[in-house]
RNA sequence: GGGUCGGUGGCAGAGUGGUCAAAUGCACCUGACUGUAAAUCAGGCGACUUCGGUCUUCGGCGGUUCAAAUCCGUCCCGGCCCA
């Protein structure tokens, strides 16, 4: 059994994921170490603030180093030095993202994703099956298969096209991975785990037909595709809850790039298990700093506040970022002192602020664990 | 003492008759960031404002001109050169 729901309260999970890296208790937090690196941080910061899964890229590993170099390297676990589970997303969304902002750098064929390279310009041609192959030359434990996001504010049509090429483009997925599990050697004991995408953009329908037809041909887990905020910006709430009901009880549920903390907070209210963003080490480095609610406030509703450490009402803040944090910053340092990092440019600043968003996120897991 | 170049908004530094409340950079004040083309990006940065404008600014003072940061006189201050 790959994954086990131990705790199910009207729909809100505790479950264990088992992985080649060991077994994780969901929910749980990954960040994302794009380039195999989580920006700014050693393996011995990341594992002192509990980080065990993390997210690598498919896109970019691909881009660079380049795939040979990551088999001489013997996979990015032994690359990086991370000897927990690791999951690599396809570059999917990466291109899409690519050729959303630039449609000169790309476009999407239903062979796969053609697109430039950003880095010299050189023309690839992604297809679902060359991504399985990557994640596999990678050597992670959790795949993700290569979908088709669009941005929230196109046509019905565009979504509907997209849906039933993710589908189409899953099954091809499916089939290489089954073909290399086979070519590898792998057992069920010991193959990784295969991630699909469930798409439809705002559209309940497109989302319920995505999700069957992934279903159909099954897959270890589920994500949710696209944006889960609207043009606006705005928690598509009920739209996240359905497309978590379209999807098997029985399966780990991925929110893909989501989120903020009470995004967070929310998915899991209704069923989602497994998570990944970028916020707490990009808006670290940009000096937004998520800090706990005194204990007697604290809320599902509300339970953190954010402050701008670069702000001057910090500029003479000798104390702690967050005196209720355990982080190597928060026991070390002051905010005026962070603040002076983040003032004159030290890497350090950026390096603490990632730390200590990273144990946030971390003790936010702790706490859906313990409510 | 003589000559010469120069004194511009917190700093550096453009501008050398009107389009100048004055480029640009830094500093400063905010904001954004959700499967990382992001140690990035955006806005603000003389005062007041009914947001259309109004008023006071480019070393000081005094001129020329319809109009001066820009031209003239003078004074003050600084750099360099000569005594």
């Amino acid at each position: 059994m790959v994954f086990e729901i131990v705790q199910n309260n009207n729909g809100v999970r505790k479950g264990v994921l088992s992985t080649r890296h060991g077994t994780l208790a969901t929910p749980f937090f990954m960040p994302d170490a794009t380039r195999a690196s989580v920006r700014g941080l050693t393996v011995d910061q990341l594992k002192s603030v509990g980080i065990n899964p993390m997210v690598v890229n498919t896109y970019h590993l691909y881009l660079q180093p380049g795939m040979e170099f990551m088999k001489e390297a013997g996979g990015v676990h032994q690359l990086m030095h991370w000897d927990g589970p690791l999951l690599s997303d396809s570059g999917g969304y990466q291109v899409y993202s690519l050729i959303h902002r630039n449609p000169e750098l790309g476009e999407i064929t239903e062979d796969g994703a053609v697109f430039k390279s950003i880095l010299n310009g050189s023309r690839h041609l992604l297809t679902p099956e060359k991504a399985i192959q990557i994640q596999f030359d990678l050597g992670v434990d959790m795949m993700v298969l290569l979908d088709d996001p669009r941005p929230n504010d196109s046509a019905e049509k565009v979504f509907s096209d997209a849906v039933d090429r993710t589908v189409r483009w899953a099954q091809r997925c499916k089939i290489e991975f089954e073909k290399q599990i086979v070519e590898r050697k792998f057992t069920d004991a010991d193959r990784p785990l295969l991630f699909a995408v469930v798409q439809g953009g705002p559209f309940m329908d497109l989302r319920e037909k995505c999700a069957k037809g992934l279903v159909e041909i099954g897959f270890d887990g589920y994500s949710f595709g696209g944006r889960h905020v609207d043009m606006d910006g705005v928690f598509m709430e009920e739209m996240i809850a359905k497309t978590a009901s379209f999807i098997p009880e029985h399966a780990p549920r991925f929110a893909l790039g989501i989120g903020t903390p009470d995004d967070i907070v929310r998915c899991h209210s209704v069923g989602w298990d497994m998570f990944d963003c970028v916020i707490p080490t990009r808006e670290g480095r940009h000096g937004r700093l998520f800090i706990w609610n005194n204990n007697e406030k604290r809320t599902k509703e509300s339970f953190y506040h954010t402050i701008n450490i670069s702000n001057a009402q910090y500029r003479e803040d000798f104390t702690p970022i967050d005196v209720t944090c355990d982080c190597y910053a928060c026991k070390n340092y002051t905010r005026a002192y962070i603040q002076h990092l983040f003032r004159s440019r030290e890497p350090l600043g950026a390096q603490m602020a990632s730390l200590h968003n990273l144990r946030f996120y971390m003790r936010l897991m702790e706490w859906l664990h313990s409510i």
